[in-house]
DNA sequence: CTTCTATATTGACGTCTCTCGATCCAAGGC
DNA sequence: GCCTTGGATCGAGAGACGTCAATATAGAAG
């Protein structure tokens, strides 16, 4: 729903210059996703995954809370355009989507330390 | 309040191993800053400025807002450690907090992209 | 000391968010 | 067909969040 890919391009960075309110819009809905820390944890078990997708069903008992919350939360880092998911039987597998988290790095990267890198 | 500049420094990054509970509620303070449009812009108005401090009298009239509420969004912004400020006279300076957003831009870094980077 | 200006704080209101139990849907096995 | 299992959706309640008007505070100027 959100196209983090091609919005997120169009912002030059957090430090480069002052962000346009349409811009900010669309970067606060994915920084929105991320600052729940149940989110978190999940994101990091999906994106640190070696073979790239986890199913519910793994990630599910490794919270102190109810199924559909869960599902709910991964709901919500679904439409930040952060993971995707696909129904494989009776169970669904969820992964990262490559670059999104990149161009977020990218985003708030400072030049001048972009500078100090390539430097 | 929030000391990300040695929370963050704990958790390794976000893709290459599952995140703990108390790593992630961290984070997610953070991450929970950034995740409002007006911050968002705020924090871009202090960080992209040249001489890398902003006075509160100049942000206030770039907003639809009332002072009261830009105000409230600096102390949050504060709080999660991103910006600090100092009073001199009359007026209120803010600056960014060095480092900080680098840190989290290496933590949403996936480690295939470092790799890339560094080769 | 009084007054004015620039920010911060307080209190209140409506809205959004997180969580749950209950229910529904999809797929497999009998 | 029916039943079981894995997930998603619905509806509700408690709490957090964004916003404002009103007020308080800090400093400068008279």
């Amino acid at each position: 729903m959100i196209a983090i890919g091609q919005d997120a391009s169009c912002c030059p960075g957090l430090a480069s210059a002052p962000l346009d309110d349409e811009c900010a819009t669309e970067l606060a809905k994915v920084f929105k996703a991320l600052g729940d820390p149940v989110r978190l944890r999940l994101l990091s078990m999906i994106a640190s995954r070696e073979g790239g997708e986890v199913c519910v069903c793994e990630m599910t008992p490794a919270f102190d809370l109810s199924q559909p919350t869960i599902s709910h939360h991964l709901k919500l880092l679904r439409q930040a355009g952060l993971i995707d998911c696909e129904r494989r039987g009776t169970w669904v597998y969820y992964w990262a989507l490559p670059g999104v988290l990149d161009k977020l790095a990218a985003f708030l990267t400072t030049p001048q330390a972009v500078t100090e890198v390539t430097a």
